[in-house]
DNA sequence: AAATCTCTTGACTGATTAGTCAGTTAATGC
DNA sequence: GCATTAACTGACTAATCAGTCAAGAGATTT
């Protein structure tokens, strides 16, 4: 992708994280050392750059994690992956996540931008379906397991911050909510009874 | 409260959740019927409007949840109804819900109201405090019990939203989430042998 | 070195905003 | 019905914002 382009973007997760959405043009510009004219000759209007901002963090984040998934591994390990990184992702990473979610509740992303974004867990979703057949996950619809993970990852990743664990306290953390995220999705023996 | 006050609130929350925090001033005060000037006399600023919309969609949230409660039941019925109510509000009164998530991930609400709405939950957290000494409740901080719950319900809340689902759905959704909730965080023969 | 092309600039515009205030209307007391 | 107070009004202001554009700088070609 071309460096100014990116340099502009990058400028603007630097700022929206620090004042939110509402920051002037203008502003973002001088933080990217280009001029006013310059940002717009790059991005059309604010919102295809709030679009291009949103789609930017989150090809990276999803790349970042989807790489850290090998093969064969049983389908309590991969959520735990999946789980682990994320959250540390966002703990390397505080401001795009600050960034993400700050869009994600803006409502101000295009449609078209949120679709593209669903496919980068194109792969998560089909082992979801799988573990569902198999009666390895309760039943519950694909999208609704979307929500629930990712609101849950959101709560972890802010009370993180809030706290500003170390990175030892940050460890136990991982595994304790992910023991809760896990005990509430998986089937057992305990939880098949259900009406 | 003041009658023209609370008429000015609900105005807000109306076009909050149509256009998001960043509607006029001017356009609030003509949806409530009063002027430019009468609005700027009951609230000193926008940001002052902001915070009470915030508090009075929060404080009739709080009542009407916790009014639900009676005495002596057991604990997984405490947060079963607590669970049940506050998804029926959100069903009820989807434009003050979409306020209050809009709001909370706004970064403009004032500190000193997000703290005064920390306490109507106070409560709440006292039988999570004992859930926690009796080991019928996983142990991590009460503000991590705040959070999670909080970003589940909102999912959850979100999804129904999303699937304009009929009473008979909302209420399976309402067990089958809680039942997720619940194994997640209760602790019995099975998760005690964690790390 | 002239000509052509690409990229950059920042002053500018028209629209919009939160908040003000001098003047008007309504309410209350006598 | 008069006087005093309280509530209301909406035109106005000063500031801010997204987006434009004519002029210029730098590179490449001829």
């Amino acid at each position: 992708m071309n460096d100014k382009k990116t340099h502009i973007i990058e400028a603007t997760i630097k700022l929206f994280a620090k004042d939110g959405v509402g920051v002037a043009t203008s502003q973002i510009a001088k933080e990217a050392n280009v001029s006013n004219g310059t940002l717009f000759n790059y991005f059309t209007t604010k919102q295809d750059l709030v679009d291009n901002v949103y789609l930017y963090i989150k090809e990276r984040m999803a790349n970042e994690i989807t790489n850290e998934l090998g093969d064969n591994v049983s389908m309590h390990d991969m959520f735990f992956i999946l789980w682990k990184h994320y959250i540390l992702w966002a703990h390397k990473n505080p401001l795009d996540h600050q960034v993400l979610d700050l869009l994600r509740f803006s409502q101000t992303l295009s449609t078209h931008v949120i679709e593209a974004s669903e496919h980068l867990f194109a792969d998560a979703y089909e082992v979801i379906d799988e573990g569902i057949k198999n009666k390895h996950l309760i039943d519950v619809p694909i999208a609704f397991y979307s929500e629930l993970t990712s609101a849950a990852l959101m709560a972890i990743v802010h009370y993180t911050r809030k706290q500003q664990l170390k990175e030892k306290e940050l460890h136990t953390l991982i595994e304790k909510s992910f023991s809760i995220y896990w005990n509430g999705i998986s089937r057992n023996e305990k939880s098949k009874g259900e009406k």
